[in-house]
DNA sequence: GGAGACCTAATGGTATTACCAATGAATATT
DNA sequence: AATATTCATTGGTAATACCATTAGGTCTCC
């Protein structure tokens, strides 16, 4: 099995970047020199780079003193996978969200342990922002600072790892629910305003159990709504910033 | 905020894959014909084409009727992109074992719930591969077995999506062991021999832990043996079939 | 002398063209 | 009818050119 050049490339910047020698912030050389350097085409190098962008790990400026640089990475690439997988039914929407529902308990018992005044702060305020929102009926909104409710968890938890897979589980859910468009989400606020303050009390099983109650409502809408998987309005989210 | 036009064919792209106007199986008009529809050159089509190659749902034939054909994905995209994360140093090493424990016990404890014979025997016979690898002294195999392990244990607990989380989480360990070459791997055998027994039983806490026990002696392993990450002879492992 | 406008060179972004290599199918040959 | 051959189509690679953007130096004017 041959690789194609542009792999090659792929691999060994990889491989620079395993080793440590490339690090986040580093910049690598122009397209032209790399491509005279490794003595392929340009066209090559830019398929190496574009697969590498997509993953996240390459940042591209333009200009001069612009080029290619090594970026720090976050969960957007393995949401975006993730994503995928779904839509091409290869992974189903109930395994996802028993997925999901297995990481917020976990989360929500390792914010009983190490959450701090100030994560729960964050929390409170968000359940704010989303009661607010919801209210005013301003469903993007509603869905942000619903999914940004996950992410602070996360951040409760002490963990960026989980944090990563919730947000790359939620992100379908958002999706779905930026294309059904809901009307009666006020259930959430008080459900969530429920889980946080078992959190605060730091009794985890009895912060599991709200969670888990939360989910129940949350998935059993999401699943029930979306046989017709394909024939929501989804659109794929930008990879902006 | 304008997009490059090769994000826009790969938006155009991905946004037809989730409408299911593009279906797993499926192939492209090629190169030359989609640059001519979308009024844009071959490169940029290429580029596009790339990147959704290198999300892994796309797959791509030379020669007559050849072609760009949707896949169904697997889960090697978002263990790659993990990977990235964990080098990169933006996700640390115990914050993944952490999280991986948590999707095994889960796992372990639905593999109780829903494990079929078929499901313990496949277990029981990779375990024995295991044995033997170990026994031969051949690293490569022994660490693929001690990983085919966990891939069973999600089909066991009839979970794609807890599958392919294991394994994204799961093929970072499995490059640090293959890098260190440990040489005492015998526990191994004893300690899995021991979950599966507590699975068959039936009993989801004695099997959880039992798993986590498990768990404990192999992160403390390579959590310790990777301070120094980077020193370690690492390869990106290929995206061979 | 300082602050502004301006120019310049380097970079990624895109298009064009050309040729190679592999492959499957239609065709010719036996 | 079976086999060898040719050929058209496809992705893979290269070379080249030009554009748009940007940082940084330079020059001008105050």
């Amino acid at each position: 099995m041959a690789l194609r050049l542009f792999e090659e490339v792929y691999n060994s910047i990889r491989r620079d970047m395993m080793r440590g020698k490339l690090k986040p912030g580093d910049k690598l050389p122009s397209e032209r020199d790399l491509a005279e350097q490794l003595g392929v085409g340009r066209p090559v190098v830019r398929e190496a780079l574009r697969a590498l962008e997509n993953s996240g790990v390459l940042e591209f400026r333009k200009g001069a003193s612009g080029g290619a640089f090594i970026r720090r990475g976050d969960g957007r690439a393995v949401s975006r996978t993730v994503n995928d997988l779904v839509f091409l039914g290869t992974l189903s929407l109930d395994q996802l969200a028993e997925t999901r529902s297995c990481l917020l308990d976990q989360a929500v018992r390792l914010a009983c342990k190490r959450g701090t005044n100030a994560d729960f702060a964050a929390l409170e305020a968000n359940i704010e922002r989303m009661r607010v929102a919801i209210k005013a009926e301003d469903v993007e909104t509603s869905i942000f600072e619903i999914m940004d409710f996950y992410s602070l968890l996360g951040t409760a938890a002490k963990n960026d790892v989980l944090t990563v897979m919730i947000g790359s589980l939620s992100e379908i859910i958002a999706q779905i629910l930026l294309a059904l468009r809901p009307e009666h989400l006020t259930d959430l606020v008080t459900m969530r305003l429920e889980v946080l303050d078992e959190i605060k009390s730091g009794d985890a099983d009895a912060a599991s159990a709200a969670m888990a109650a939360h989910m129940e409502v949350l998935h059993n809408y999401v699943v029930e709504k979306s046989d017709n998987l394909h024939a929501l309005n989804l659109q794929p989210f930008d990879t902006k910033a």
